[in-house]
DNA sequence: CACCCAATCTTCATCACTTGTTCGTTCGCA
DNA sequence: TGCGAACGAACAAGTGATGAAGATTGGGTG
């Protein structure tokens, strides 16, 4: 994701209107590598813009994901993850919390074709590596 | 998973009563590689067995899991998928229609320790090739 | 073979997450 | 500064999955 400036010229040169809604949640968002649901967007952004509507952070966030601004990752944990961070890597995501981390791997050893795919075709591998983070890591399992 | 009357062993050693709801859903199973979603198992066993709940389907597939009988997926498809496969092995995820497939990759050189993952401990690698099945191949988008 | 109790099934309700709709308000360019 | 298009807030719907409780059934027992 591009600094909240460079979203701002961004955004208008599609048209779209800056509103302190939006600035809110490009700040929110920038250096962000927390992996925020839109609910932890909504509470933060809310520090900032009082009364803002959980609605408006959800729209907001899909027109940053539809200009390729962040990623959106459903990664199984209940609710849908934003990520600002839209370089090639992949994520470690705690079984325990929930938390999710980066993780750069090199994959370029990885197959996406032969046989086992047949006319399937890959474009884009993603890994999720499940597990335990340190806090979690001792501690029985339930999320 | 292992075969239905094997099942209903299993199921007896635990205590747990055999139904024709459960012997139903067993014999869905069996066999079945095209990773059903709560609802599909519900809709096929209902030819078997008219009358029965959505909610006892969800009952049993968990049940089943517990055992270890099945493998439940998150893949990001809006549902969650069930599969009686329970060897190591990853899957094909078609964009297109939402159809999953199998496939067997070996990984074992995929890193899941060292520096990038820090203190985090991978229990569960899992890669999901997202693409294009056959049919959506050519086709835009929509799922 | 009928009985009985725990286990199970069904129905209804709830919950969490996300999106659709409507209407009053605001932005931003002229 | 003013106007039209775009936006935000409030409300509600919709989906997938689970919780609760009463009716029913499996299957060992008398």
């Amino acid at each position: 994701m591009r600094s909240p400036d460079a979203l701002v010229t961004r955004f208008r040169e599609h048209g779209l209107k800056i509103t302190p809604q939006r600035r809110a949640v490009f700040g929110v968002l920038e250096g962000d590598e927390s992996h925020p649901s839109a609910d932890a967007v909504f509470r933060a952004v809310s520090a900032r813009v009082p009364g803002i509507s959980l609605r408006t952070v959800y729209q907001i966030l899909n027109e940053l994901a539809e200009l390729g601004e962040i990623q959106v990752l459903d990664l199984g944990t209940g609710s849908i993850r934003f990520d600002p961070n839209v370089d090639d890597h992949h994520h470690l995501v705690c079984d325990g919390c929930g938390s999710v981390r980066d993780v750069n791997v090199d994959l370029s050893g990885l197959a996406t074709t032969g046989d086992a795919f047949g006319d399937f075709l890959v474009e884009r591998p993603q890994v999720i590596y499940r597990g335990r983070c340190r806090s979690c890591g001792a501690l029985p399992g339930a999320r």
